[in-house]
DNA sequence: CCCTACCGTTTCGGATGCGCAACGAACCAT
DNA sequence: ATGGTTCGTTGCGCATCCGAAACGGTAGGG
């Protein structure tokens, strides 16, 4: 995946301006980091681990938790094996969700061009 | 740029774990998209302009002004040929973050395996 | 049994964001 | 001049965020 800085910024603002207009929930960048972090690595996912894994306290992971379920993004379940733990767990919705973002970015990353050779264009 | 949304979701994942560790503000994606865009597309950019292309009202577009800002990300100044408008300039500091940033991003997608062939390894 | 360690949550004060509506300043046509 | 239009900003009330510290519940060693 040879990407220049140049055309990932590009890229990345595409995504973001076309993920601006649809209407679901205004997820802070550390919520999304979060909601990317529980689908994409393999279980189990408790708040210590995430915590550890995203560099950011325990309260940011919990309160980040409570909205994600709220929106019903991921769930929570309690370690039956160890009853301090609380498993993270993924919904049908959050990977919905984060399937159609993933789509939207492909969709919008295909017809790029692979170099933009000009940076800046003679005025 | 063929890359899949599978592909997608794990780059943006590692670049926003990645980004979590770095000090600087934390901006809202909002506001990222803001600052993406006064760079990356052509001048000049006004309020109006930029709520149009973000599909954000103006009153958002003047907050993250004054957020980007206050950081030196960007800058005002008023049109002195129409003085209603306020044109958005760049500044050193904001092309040295997103430069970082992109460069950032670039490095992480660099070693990243082109075609994931197994989405899902046996248990 | 304790006592300690660990886990996730809650509380507190303060900062920041939002939508909506109203606002002053600048422009423009008549 | 003057009325209407356009520009960006601000005020209001409410929701959400944060960091730091304290909290209750669970586990485990002696």
């Amino acid at each position: 995946m040879a990407l220049s800085a140049q055309q990932i910024l590009e890229l990345w603002r595409r995504v973001l301006v076309a993920d601006l207009r649809r209407d679901h929930p205004d997820l802070t960048a550390r919520q999304f980091a979060l909601l990317l972090h529980v689908y994409l690595t393999p279980p189990p996912h408790t708040v210590r681990g995430l915590s550890a894994a995203l560099s950011l306290s325990k309260p940011v992971i919990t309160r980040a938790l409570d909205r994600l379920g709220r929106f019903d993004y991921v769930r929570r379940k309690r370690d039956q094996t160890d009853k301090r733990n609380v498993l993270i767990q993924r919904t049908i919705k959050g990977s919905v969700t984060l399937r159609e973002f993933g789509d939207l970015a492909a969709e919008i990353a295909a017809p790029m061009q692979p170099p933009p050779v000009a940076l800046t264009p003679p005025r």
